[in-house]
DNA sequence: ACAAGAACAGACAGGTCTGTATACTTCAGG
DNA sequence: CCTGAAGTATACAGACCTGTCTGTTCTTGT
């Protein structure tokens, strides 16, 4: 049978392109025949699958969710062989991130920004995706810190965040040390108390 | 005579009007074909003090980073009868801005997301902006803890920075009570060294 | 072999965008 | 009174945008 409408080859293509166009340019700024033309598939496939301009940008949010995920999960794995800390790891994982071509800093957040709009389903996607994103670094610092960890992750939370921004403002990775000697700090104050 | 060039009236509406549609639904999506609308302006006016659209973000830019001042400098100045620390008096004034109505972030980050590009003149003028925003910070983070400053001052601009993204995406202002916290602490952690 | 689904190819409609061109109005200073 | 600057009004070119429509080709299960 003809592949099934979730993993068909030309569908791949397109949320591929898509993502890759969307982050480097813009989802404002890129165009449909843009990525139709990059993806070499027909207009047609693209809107049999996604049925509007719309429903691709939140679908390649959510496909971007899974990548960032496997991205941590590689990077952290890498680095925890150096340092048992996990919290560590991740500071090295983001600033793998940043040093990574084309870092253009978080794109939910460049989506969210883009999109201007809180009705929109992608900037809805993107305050959820942000909470749960809150919620796994919640976990890395409550492994270092225990009980205490609801009083700081939200702080270090801020601090990734302000670092991202920061960096791909700067043009340079140098923000995600300030942060990580930041987060350490208040987590040793947090624990010693 | 007529108006000098830099304080015609038509001008003066046009950037007031692009600053206030940019702000609300970004630099890429109002067109100037609204903006002249908007202003009651003839086109041609338009272009006759801005040559171009990329000329008229930059000058929006310009004359908010003076609208910016003045807000802060205001708002500072109406909070510093409660509390002598000029840096709670800021993350008050930063409240206060999170709390205004139409808050959406950043303007200077969320055009330098928009355009995508680090060679546009926009871009490189959200850059200095930032430098100069977080010199300014360092000034009152060096009357809290003194010589120590340097050590403290860029974490403090990451918790800012953070603040702002995460109370826009989460659509509430709760974001500064945490990056104030964390300010003291590690301020005061500073100073005790 | 054949029907049906999937993808391809390309034209097209209707709208919006930036920027230019043309012609008219208003008004102040010499 | 006349010149020139500033602003107004409007039409237009050329590009690009999303989404639709009509056909053709390829593959695959029955």
């Amino acid at each position: 049978m003809g592949r099934t409408r979730e993993t068909s080859e030309a569908r791949q293509r397109i949320l591929e392109t898509a993502d890759r166009l969307f982050y480097a340019e813009g989802v404002r700024a890129v165009g449909i025949d843009r990525i139709i033309a990059e993806a070499e598939v027909a207009k047609m496939s693209l809107y049999k699958h996604f049925p509007s301009k719309d429903d691709l940008i939140l679908a390649v949010l959510q496909y971007r969710e899974g990548k960032v995920l496997e991205f941590f999960g590689a990077a952290m794995e890498r680095h925890a062989k150096r340092t048992k800390d996990k919290l560590r790891a991740f500071f090295a994982a983001l600033k793998d991130w940043f040093e990574s071509p084309g870092f253009r800093g978080c794109a939910f957040q460049n989506a969210a920004v883009e999109l201007a709009d809180p009705t929109h389903a992608g900037t809805q996607f993107v305050k959820e995706h942000k909470r749960r994103f809150q919620a796994f670094l919640a976990g890395l610092v409550e492994e270092a810190v225990g009980k205490g960890a609801a009083k700081v992750a939200p702080a270090v939370g801020l601090l990734v965040e302000g670092a991202i921004v920061t960096a791909v403002i700067q043009g340079s990775p140098a923000a995600v040390d300030v942060a990580r000697d930041a987060a350490l700090k208040l987590v040793a104050e947090a624990k010693g108390v």
